[in-house]
DNA sequence: ACAAAAATGATACTTTGTATCAATTGGAGG
DNA sequence: CCTCCAATTGATACAAAGTATCATTTTTGT
């Protein structure tokens, strides 16, 4: 009964068998993972294919789950950062080599987004950032073996 | 012969008459499109469908489109803005009602990203942001609609 | 006009995701 | 603990999105 299956109880669905093993498999997905990466590891436990996708999107609906898109193909899902219910803030930077995202607890916005924004004739209602680098470990890898 | 066409040409390859009529076709497109709605419109002068995916492919390849990831559903396309090869800034506002996407022309980063970034343990090498709003158009007419 | 190379479109296929439905199961209430 | 029923499941068939193949057509340099 981790973390994730005391939050998907308060949501008031029924705590299955296959919810349970999924949200389980959950603890050690530390990267952004795509439906059918989730469904392979499923379906070794007997899962079906239907229920990986039902269930990725009742966690996507809770908030468990964040979609994520990274530069090159889109659709995978990883742990949605902080509390859910939370102000929606998902700025970030992202490893290029090794896909690794981690989450900014400062948002280096100017002062004067909004301003900018409204030059351009929009009303604003939020933002979304992404930082691209190389994480510390990749950094020191790729010395390493060179 | 428009500036898609002049551009498609100096890439080396044949303009042939179903990329003609495809990049005829891109002049309109203001807004983000799918390979499927492109496929559809294409299709009824008689281009097939893997031409249609194959040229896709082609354009984002030489700069002429870039691929957008909206909130909800990815994998559109849209006219690269811009001219083609220049750094590769593409900070936006998207209008949350009608989809229109305006390119920023100024970045409104603060100064101290590279130092937000480094304390994450990253080695900063770009960014991408998405601004969220109504456009004014759509703005106005809610109003009125209302 | 000719030939070679590049491109096309029909087709079949793969991949990714969804609808259907009979069978199963979790858990609230007795 | 047992019963019951709505919620859930997995098999299956299906739909949508994209790719590989290949015989035929088109483009372009000469
Ligand atoms: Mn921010
Ligand atoms: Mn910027
Ligand atoms: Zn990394
Ligand atoms: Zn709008």
């Amino acid at each position: 009964m981790n973390r994730f299956m005391e939050q998907f109880m308060k949501s008031g669905y029924k705590l299955t068998r296959p919810r349970r093993l999924l949200l389980e498999r959950l603890e050690d997905l530390d990267r952004p993972f795509t439906a059918e990466e989730l469904y392979e590891m499923m379906n070794r436990e007997g899962i079906g294919r239907a229920t990986v996708f039902r269930t990725l999107k009742l966690l996507l609906d809770i908030g468990i789950l964040v979609r994520v898109h990274l530069e090159e193909g889109c659709q995978h899902y990883q742990l949605a950062a902080g509390l859910p219910g939370e102000d929606h803030h998902h700025d970030r930077i992202i490893c290029r080599f090794c896909g690794k995202i981690t989450d900014l607890d400062e948002c280096p916005m100017r002062n004067d987004v909004a301003a900018i924004a409204k030059r351009s004739g929009y009303r604003l209602q939020g933002h979304h950032l992404d930082l691209y680098g190389i994480c510390s470990r990749c950094d020191a890898d790729n010395q390493k073996s060179h």
